[in-house]
Order: C-alpha cells, then sequence, then structure tokens
RNA sequence: GUCCCCAUCGUCUAGCGGUUAGGACACAGCUCUUUCAAGGCUGCGGCACGGGUUCGAUUCCCGUUGGGGACGCCA
C-alpha cells in the first residue's frame, strides 16, 4: 500500500476556526496513526479578503496546537501556473467555455427564477452563444470566467463515513473553475493542488459534500485519481446550527488567550466527533494517535460545550507538574507586573502546586493569586460582613497578631499549632479564628489551605495585614 | 424552494439483533473539610415517531417528523 498523505488547507481570510483545527486535528492524527505524511497548504485565491497576517495567525495557531506538518506551508498564489495550464487544457479539450456573464447580468436572471418559484442554476447563456456573439464579446474586451460544462449522468463517491453518495448532475450547474481575474476557484485549485501533492485522502468538514462531486467531474476531466473522501462531520453551537463568529468564541487564538492549555484543548477537540470506545477522558497525544481509527467517527455534529472543555482543562492542570506549568504562567505574572522577585524558584513551584488545585484557566493563577504578589487592596464584601463585622473579629485578629509575632518559622504546622492551641485554651470554633485572617490576608473568603497560603505570605506581611485589617474594621465600625 | 447529510440522557458519547441501555461533562443532594475547589457516594435524565424484517429490534429496511449543511467569479 502506498504512503498516507493528507493536508489540512486553511483559508487566511481569517483566524485559525476551531472547526478548521478540529478537521487539522484529525488529518494529523490520521496520518501519525498511518506514518503518513501531513501537509499544509495555505488557500490564498481569494486575493481580496487573503492576508499575511492571518497567514502568520494561522501558523501560529497550528503550532500552539502541537499539530506539526511535514510539507508546507505550500502557497496556492504561488503555484498559477499548474492552475493555468490545466484550464488551458481543460477548454482546448472542451470541458470548459468562456462565459462573459457579468455578475450584474447573472443576479438579474437569478431573480427573476427564482420570483416564478423554481430553483436558479446557472442558465448556460455563454454557452448557447453564436459564434458572431462570441466576437463581438472579445472585440468589446469583455473578461470572461471559464466555466465547466457538466455532462449528463450521475456522480457518486465513497465517502469514508457515510458510504455511498450520489448526485444527479442535472443538480449541479456550470460552475466556474477560472474566475475573470484569472485566479481559479476553491473547486478547481483543491483538484489540481491535491492531485499534484498526492493527498490519497481528503478528510475535510461535510460542509464540502456538495463540493464533492464537482471536484470528481474535475478529477475525470483531468484524467486524474480521484482520492479517498471522508467528510466529517461538523462542530456545532449551542443552537445546534454551524459554529460561527457570531455564535460565540471561534478563533483558536482566543482559546489560547483565555488560559486553555493546547494539550487539554486537543483533548477536547478529539472528543468531539470521534470516540476512542474506552470510558477514558483524558488522552495523551500519544494515546490520542495510538488510539486513532476512522472506523470510531461519529457522522452526527458535535456541539462545542465550553463546560466540558473546562473540566478537561481543569484536569490537565492539576495533573501537570509545577515546573512545567511554571512556563506557561510566568508571562501571565509578567504580563500582569507581578514582582516575583521575593521568591525563589522552588517557592514558586510549591507556589503554583499549592495554586493549580483550585484552577481551571491558566488566567486564574493570575486572578485568584494575586495576593501572593500584591497587597490586598479590598476585601470581599460578603465577606466582611460575615467574617469582620462581627464581636470577635476584632479580638481575635488582635490576639493573632500578638502570637504570630511570637513565632519565626511560618511553616504550615507551626502556624497551624498557634491556631490549635488557641482553640484549645479557648474552647472557640477555629473558624473564628481562621475565616477574619484569610479574609484579612486575602481579601477573599476562598482560597487554598490557610497555613500554606500564610507560609508564602510570609510574617511580615501576614502581620501588617492583619494590621491593616484591624484598622479596616475599625473604621467601619 | 432544490439537493445532500444526520438522529441514544441537557451536552459529548459507548452500543454494532437478546444489555437492569454503560461512561463523562453539567445539574441536585450527601460526605470529607478552616473556606472554595478536588475527591468519594447517591440521584435526575435518553434510544424522535410509524410501519415492516425477525422468535426477538436502540441496533437492519422504508416512510414521517425534526435538526443541520450546500446551493458564490468565498473557501
Amino acid at each position: 500500500m502506498s504512503e498516507i498523505r493528507v493536508r489540512i488547507a486553511p483559508s487566511p481570510t481569517g483566524y485559525l476556526h476551531v472547526g478548521t483545527a478540529h478537521t487539522a486535528l484529525y488529518n494529523w492524527l490520521f496520518a501519525r496513526k498511518n506514518g503518513g505524511k501531513f501537509i499544509l497548504r495555505i488557500e490564498d485565491t481569494d486575493v481580496e479578503r487573503s492576508t499575511k497576517e492571518m497567514v502568520d495567525v494561522i501558523l501560529d495557531s497550528l503550532k500552539w496546537l502541537g499539530i506539526d506538518w511535514d510539507e508546507g506551508p505550500y502557497y496556492q498564489s504561488e503555484r498559477f501556473n499548474l492552475y493555468k495550464e490545466a484550464a488551458k487544457k481543460l477548454e482546448k479539450e472542451g470541458f470548459l467555455y468562456r462565459c462573459y456573464c457579468t455578475k450584474e447580468e447573472i443576479e438579474e436572471r437569478k431573480q427573476k427564477v427564482i420570483e416564478s418559484g423554481k430553483a436558479w442554476k446557472y442558465d448556460r447563456h455563454c454557452l448557447n452563444l453564436t459564434e458572431e456573439q462570441k466576437a463581438a464579446y472579445e472585440r468589446e474586451g469583455r473578461p470572461y470566467a471559464l466555466r465547466f460544462k457538466v455532462p449528463e449522468g450521475m456522480t457518486a463517491f465513497n465517502d469514508g463515513l457515510h458510504g455511498e453518495i450520489r448526485r444527479d448532475n442535472k443538480e449541479i450547474e456550470d460552475f466556474v473553475v477560472v474566475r475573470s481575474n484569472g485566479y481559479p476557484t476553491y473547486n478547481f485549485a483543491v483538484v489540481v493542488d491535491d492531485s499534484s501533492m498526492g493527498i490519497t485522502h481528503v478528510m475535510r468538514g461535510e460542509d464540502h459534500i456538495s463540493n464533492t462531486p464537482k471536484q470528481i467531474l474535475l478529477y475525470k476531466a483531468l484524467n486524474l485519481k480521484v482520492p479517498e473522501f471522508i467528510h466529517l462531520p461538523l462542530i456545532l453551537a449551542e443552537d445546534k446550527s454551524k459554529l460561527s463568529k457570531r455564535k460565540g468564541t471561534v478563533a483558536v487564538t482566543d482559546y489560547r488567550d483565555m488560559g486553555y492549555l493546547p494539550d487539554a484543548f486537543v483533548n477536547f477537540l478529539a472528543l468531539l466527533g470521534w470516540s476512542p470506545s474506552t470510558d477514558k477522558e483524558i488522552f495523551s497525544r500519544e494515546e490520542l494517535i495510538n488510539l486513532f481509527d476512522i472506523k470510531h467517527l461519529s457522522k452526527r455534529g458535535a456541539v462545542f460545550d465550553h463546560k466540558k472543555l473546562l473540566w478537561i482543562n481543569s484536569e490537565y492542570i492539576r495533573s501537570m507538574d509545577a515546573e512545567k506549568l511554571y512556563d506557561y504562567v510566568k508571562p501571565l505574572w509578567d504580563k500582569a507586573g507581578f514582582d516575583y522577585s521575593v521568591f525563589s524558584h522552588e517557592d514558586l513551584l510549591r507556589l503554583i502546586d499549592l495554586i493549580k488545585e483550585r484552577a481551571r484557566l491558566l488566567t486564574d493563577f493570575v486572578d485568584s493569586a494575586s495576593y501572593f504578589f500584591k497587597d490586598v487592596e479590598e476585601y470581599d464584601e460578603k465577606g466582611v460582613n460575615k467574617h469582620f463585622l462581627n464581636e470577635y473579629a476584632e479580638d481575635n485578629l488582635k490576639l493573632l497578631y500578638e502570637k504570630l509575632s511570637e513565632i519565626d518559622s511560618f511553616e504550615p504546622d507551626v502556624t497551624e499549632n498557634v491556631y490549635r492551641k488557641i482553640v484549645e485554651e479557648t474552647g472557640m470554633k477555629a473558624g473564628k479564628l481562621i475565616h477574619p485572617t484569610r479574609l484579612a490576608l486575602t481579601g477573599k473568603t476562598v482560597g487554598p489551605s490557610l497555613f500554606h497560603l500564610m507560609e508564602f505570605v510570609g510574617k511580615e506581611r501576614t502581620l501588617a495585614r492583619i494590621e491593616k485589617a484591624l484598622e479596616f474594621i475599625r473604621n467601619r465600625k
């Protein structure tokens, strides 16, 4: 059997869409599983809308996802000769004809047909031109597009997921192959490229099913080998329609910026429309590659479930070791302007271990951990009412200040011992000491184990913050 | 409107003629606990409908309904 060659062919008219990332991933897994090649091709034949910036974003997104390519990126804009040649050949052999219709002319006729309640299909106006008319148009210097003359008959293919899909050619209009500006259209460029790149399996979204017969017609006209087609179900928005910009976040870079881990994101994407038939949910890349199999693809579109993504992400964060996490977190701390020079690297790692138990997003390492690096600016309002403005908080904090001043080590068992002793001696509930302290030290009512976080806040800052809290309480009373 | 695709808990899914229809997320409750998470336990909840085929259909076939996609000189 010959080598498997697959590709992803994003269009640089926007960011890398999660749907594109999804098909990229499946193609990549398929190639890696079977020792094939994964090729990247940039489909930039739409010169009006394609930009270099988007090419960079797409490349960055793929890299972030850890989806590496073996060949490319190829740019369609650099392969015009191939298309030109193929078009010339097709025209010479009578598969194409020149269409001089303008957009407006077509639109006008289209409207009429639709108003009369019929389905529109290009009316072959230019196929039926007389020689005189053609000559007149040429003399006029009218630009023309090249259309494919769709023959009568039936076009069928065997989809790797859906089985046989057939379509009456009557349903297919004479589609444009080369635009009047000389650029090839998608359907044409794809065929030329997939063929010349030796693509054996075309795995793409099922929104391309309707393009496939057109492409097969072109393969046949060009006398080329037709690849295998596998049409993947789409990723759906909450309302089950195709996921789009309007319906939520679709750019891969946005997920990166929101604090998702690439491995978690890939894990989530992999499970959207494919299942390894096990009870497991968390898979390493290697496992995904080993388990990936077209037989276990789903045919129905899958709703992008943000809650599950979040859960998977938190699973990854919790099980990742601190050193690795540090690489992701450090830039975020820098960006937030945190001064972490008071901590040694080892301390920072232990700090990460402490925070990661409760983190769901990488941004949580900033949002719910600022008190390790910065002074407490404000207190949670509900917490103030509950833990500060009562009959015991002030006295307890005063007492704690005193007792904590007397110890030098702020290791968890030492500080905890201070609290336990007070509890023992006074018989009060530990919570009456712990909750006010937490609020004083962090400004929050939730967070890691108090004695563990206290270790990192340290004696000096702990005492200062208790003092500040006492002042706050006095002012509020 | 025409053509095409799809159909198991709210969501992602396992299932490939005989199962108490399994798991995960979410949700609810309990538990653990210095808070919040995490963890543990429990609960809620599903084969769209109607015909066949068969001793027997979630599973196979047909139809209905529902959802989605494509109908560009976008990709």
